[in-house]
DNA sequence: ATAAAAATAATAATAAGTATTATTTTTATA
DNA sequence: TATAAAAATAATACTTATTATTATTTTTAT
């Protein structure tokens, strides 16, 4: 991968973000600092930045993909009324499991994606 | 709402799948009996059947939407390569994990998804 | 039997993401 | 330092999944 300033930008605004944006958003931000740049770029260097493993691509729901700079297993916790994604601080072991899996299903586990749905502080204030 | 024949015809193509289809698969098996059945008129009654709790509406990665007749939680598994679904029999309490979580977030939880992501039995073979 | 409400087929529209292409940048080497 | 191949870019065309629109047909309560 050759160096390339837009995909320095790129990785500098998704680091260190725990909310997993979408190309859209980083695109959006980048746009007001460099005005040229396109939303393919963005896109192109965000899974090329998946496929080196440098973060993750991510799915919730609906047809958006997310990107998530954490590599360590953890699992995410998405609020159905506005959308809010909040990593899980919480470990869960899912070891034993996977044996029970693995033989049931005689394939090969690589990683758990764990999505807890519910409404978030805020919209359960806002809906009673 | 109303009877109607083709949402019968599509309640009765998904019901007892475990394979989760997308529209797509539900509307060209469909095609073959009834040839005048729209795409659109797929879609709209899969997520009718969804909002109504017949059946559920899950996402496991790009950009395709599946739908699930099975109602009680359970979980899937994900083959990375072929993109096969299967049902785990697993079964997890999450019940001592959704109270720590509901206390760091001071939400609510509503559901759980895990999806189980690796290779299946067939692909583990064909990639060695 | 009939008329309002809901559903349909056909198709236009939208939105997310990918592919194409002419041009520019990077970088290894002369 | 100059230069040429490889990779990246901006702009934009295209694809795919899904939703919205609309004129017409079905359902169903009266």
């Amino acid at each position: 991968m050759k160096y390339s300033k837009q995909r320095n930008l790129i990785r500098e605004k998704i680091m260190g973000r725990h909310d997993h944006p979408t190309a859209q958003i980083i695109y959006d931000e980048i746009k007001t600092e460099d005005n040229s740049i396109s939303l393919a770029t963005v896109y192109r260097n965000l899974n090329q930045l998946a496929e080196n493993g440098e973060i993750r691509r991510v799915t919730y729901q609906g047809n958006t993909e997310h990107y998530d700079p954490i590599l360590d297993e953890h699992f995410h916790f998405v609020c159905e009324r506005c959308g809010e994604i909040k990593d899980l601080s919480i470990k869960t072991q899912f070891t034993k499991m996977d044996e029970v899996i693995m033989e049931e299903t005689g394939g090969t586990i690589k990683n758990h994606d764990l999505i807890v749905r519910g409404l978030c502080k805020k919209c359960k204030k806002e809906v009673m």
